[in-house]
DNA sequence: ACGATGACAATACAGGTGCAATGTAAACTG
DNA sequence: CAGTTTACATTGCACCTGTATTGTCATCGT
């Protein structure tokens, strides 16, 4: 297989190996042999395809980062400013195994990021764009006597904890998502 | 220095330095030799001290739960359950150098919890009892109509989250504590 | 037809990793 | 005073790490 081939594809493909071994193994124990491995290729393809280590991660991250939103965006189709937040927001905790998968990478590069402030700034960007749009539904709601920037700030790391919380099993299901809805009665007043 | 030395004292020491070098490196990134290096010790003092690396990061992490308990206690000596739960709460976001530190190395633990069982009992245990604490303050408080369990982990996750969120540089420090007042505005009714 | 180029594969390398084994010297126990 | 124990220090081992180098084809433009 010679000439054409589609880098974007190849480079999902990596990037999908990468994501399954960071939820399992943390992003930092995560090699390049290990990709391979995982993808089932060789690890001269990797370095193919990422000239650098960090190379890997970044796109791996911008990845992660466009198919959440993209997934944000369908639940967000239609409804009332409630109930396009509250979908929205639903999509973030780990109540399946799709998005518990994405919860450990999403903390992975969470604590990465930590590490490496390229990765910091995509992060933030992401986070920035889902926190306008949530402050705009409540303005539109005329939601409360709360100021919207900071409910929605607050709305986010709720969820974000609440997210955490649950991946390192500190209770139920079902409690995260009912102290979201407790929340969303009390913004919505 | 033969006999007599205290075991206790020396294995702080090293966690010191651990929970240094996990601030800016990561937990997964950190190798003995790099501890014993920032401790100014050898790596055969190292493991002597701790058999395997996986004791060590256990030790620290325990370390790390018992001084944050400390610290939350002494905030909550005395005051409404208002001023105690707001208190304690302060404590655990990183708006200074120390709990700065203490947070990115909270964080790093919470990604190696993802991939070692053993750490994630230790910090479930932790939260559950700050958790405890925060619900029956809430509930000695009668505060509005809120189940006191679900307020109380809908406070602490939104803390952690905002915790996460000032680290990874989101917004200022001051807009987490306006979005944690607002939240307690709104539960103590 | 033929270089040039893209898509890999294989290997080599210098360095770091956790851990085990061994050495050494000082203090306590008898 | 002998012997055991404690507190380290040194060294070694097998393995893994990211990356550079080199090689091998198949295809494309000309």
């Amino acid at each position: 297989m010679p000439r054409r081939v589609d880098h974007r594809e190849r480079r999902e493909l990596l990037a999908d190996a990468l994501m399954r071994l960071a939820a399992t193994h943390g992003l930092q124990g995560v090699s390049l042999r290990q990709v391979a491995g995982e993808a089932g290729v060789s690890t001269g393809m990797v370095q193919h395809y990422f000239r650098t280590k960090d190379e890997m991660m970044t796109f791996a991250l911008s990845m992660a980062g466009s198919r959440i939103r993209a997934r944000s965006e369908a639940a967000a189709a239609s409804g009332t400013p409630r109930e396009l937040v509250r979908g929205v927001l639903l999509q973030i905790l780990p109540l399946d195994d799709t998005r518990r998968l994405e919860s450990h990478v999403g903390l992975a590069f969470l604590a990465y990021a930590a590490v490496k402030p390229a990765i910091r700034e995509g992060l933030r960007a992401d986070a920035d764009e889902l926190r306008g749009f949530i402050a705009r539904q409540l303005r539109a709601a005329g939601a409360g006597n709360l100021d919207p920037d900071l409910a929605a700030i607050g709305l986010m790391a709720l969820v974000d904890g609440l997210g955490m919380q649950l991946l390192s099993g500190q209770y139920a299901e079902q409690d995260a998502v009912a102290a979201l809805d407790a929340q969303l009665a009390l913004i919505f007043s």
